[in-house]
DNA sequence: TCACTTTTCTAGACTTTGTCTAACGGTATA
DNA sequence: TATACCGTTAGACAAAGTCTAGAAAAGTGA
């Protein structure tokens, strides 16, 4: 499913060129529903696959698939962002022990009467965060 | 109503010894509900007030305000740290076009059903974030 | 294939927010 | 007065992220 080849369809119908290393940080992310920061997907691709991306590109790679709307950008630690491969409408428990975040269940939580923006503005995403701490 | 005796108050009911820079700082964020950074602190601190706080100063107090509750971090940009000086629960537009940070009317919004905390942690706080952009 | 243009990648300098350290100052206490 | 305690300070430091200028790849047309 995440094989190489799937890979480049989704990169190009994204209208993205699939260079190898966007190819690289795509299956890195792609491969299941997670939660990654830039640190770690630069130490991945330079460990578990065979080439190397520089930190400019994982940067500018980031910011290119957040701005295709392959990756979601979640913000809750105040020292790093979070990249989402998951994009479809969910919310999050964020461990502020651990640092670790995860998934809050689909339907266990509702979120309705969601307010009009204000006048001039136009909304561009719903974000629920529970913040959680060890017991 | 928020002059100098009752900001002293204030701080020693939540256990704080009224220093200057700690008297100086609650007078800028108590003055009324607002979403500053620590930097706009710091300059307000040292041209609208007599006295001077150092750097360290600043995100020492602002960092002890958090504990004792008389201050919300609220994190949606990833560049800086808000902090809010309303506490009672509420929730945020907040405009990445501008970086400028608003409250949700009271009433507009509605969560519920809210999730059970996984095994072995608590719950320490929600929120709800809707991000806009200038239309 | 060759000449040329455009896009992407890279090392490393740089910026910015926030943290840390070690010295210093003021106040209370004996 | 001695000394202990707490808070403040300058400035070094850490870490995430941005930027720049050049090199490498990839595309284009003849
Ligand atoms: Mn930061
Ligand atoms: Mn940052
Ligand atoms: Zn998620
Ligand atoms: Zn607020």
């Amino acid at each position: 499913m995440s094989n190489r080849d799937d890979i480049i369809k989704k990169l190009k119908s994204s209208g993205i060129s699939p260079t190898s290393q966007r190819i690289d940080i795509a299956q890195i992310l792609f491969a299941k529903p997670q939660h990654l920061s830039a640190e770690q997907i630069l130490n991945k691709v330079n460990e578990e696959s065979n080439s190397k991306a520089s930190k400019a590109t994982i940067y500018n790679t980031l910011g290119l698939f957040a701005k295709k709307g392959l990756v979601k950008e979640v913000i809750v630690d105040p020292s790093k962002v979070f990249y989402d491969s998951n994009v479809s409408r969910h919310f999050h428990f964020f461990n502020t022990d651990t640092g670790i975040l995860t998934d809050i269940p689909d339907g266990a939580i509702n979120v309705d009467h969601l307010p009009e923006s204000p006048e001039g503005t136009v909304s561009t995403g719903l974000e629920v965060i529970v913040r959680i701490k060890n017991s």
